[in-house]
DNA sequence: CCGGATCCAAATGGATACTG
DNA sequence: CAGTATCCATTTGGATCCGG
């Protein structure tokens, strides 16, 4: 049985409870993505394309797991074949403004920060 | 020998770039402890008491990467016993903001999302 | 088309012992 | 005190197959 929860032990600790979620490598990437795709909600490939390099399974965890925290809606249509949309939440949206920031915060310092690692390097080989 | 560098293939992708060093559990975490802490530097096992579940191992590579990334100065004593001090850069101090909101929005919407998650649970026994 | 189930490889994290 | 080294348990992620 996957395990669809991810265990929270610090339930009371708003702090590592964000950062939980944050931690995972894909949360924030898929909800910008969905921001950026508008207001228009997408379907499940549509995300993976969006996304490359994310494999399906945690694709669909990821998914799970911001479907659970209330940040996205999953709209599942019965036809066939399949349709799935997701799209962001309320909630969601309160966040996206601080992922943007982020963003941005990231693409202004990236080049020194990638130009400190390339020097920070040394002869690790000691 | 210990990967100190997280390899990053997205050199060029700053989304992923920030996302990779914030997806560490603890590094927002160990930031906003120093910045707690105020302007003074703390040394490495005042940080283990701040962060008591974290362990040696990872917060020693969790302070690795983020040095290597200008986000923290370390700096030893030449000292017996020995003594190292870690503090904030100006680049971590441009960040800290962000982190301040992102626990603030956390702070803001912990309850509801517990609250979702107890909700959405269901009968998982299948 | 969406995504669950399974198997397996890789990365991560903890515990312990040891060093300067 | 502040690590490093090692071993091992747990977790995570990818690949593949299958089913609604």
């Amino acid at each position: 049985m996957p395990k669809v929860i991810k265990e929270t032990v610090f339930t009371d600790c708003p702090i590592r409870n964000v950062l939980a979620r944050i931690s995972g490598k894909w949360s924030l990437l898929v909800l910008y993505t969905l921001d950026r795709n508008g207001m228009s909600p997408m379907r499940f490939n549509q995300l993976r394309r969006a996304i490359p390099d994310i494999s399906q399974k945690v694709l669909t965890t990821t998914l799970r797991t911001l479907e659970t925290d209330g940040l996205i809606c999953r709209k599942v249509f019965a036809e066939v074949p399949p349709r799935v949309e997701y799209s962001l939440t309320e909630r969601a949206l309160t966040l996206i403004p601080l992922i943007d920031s982020l963003i941005n915060w990231a693409a202004d310092n990236m080049a020194d920060i990638v130009r400190d690692r390339a020097q920070g390097i040394e002869p690790v080989t000691t």
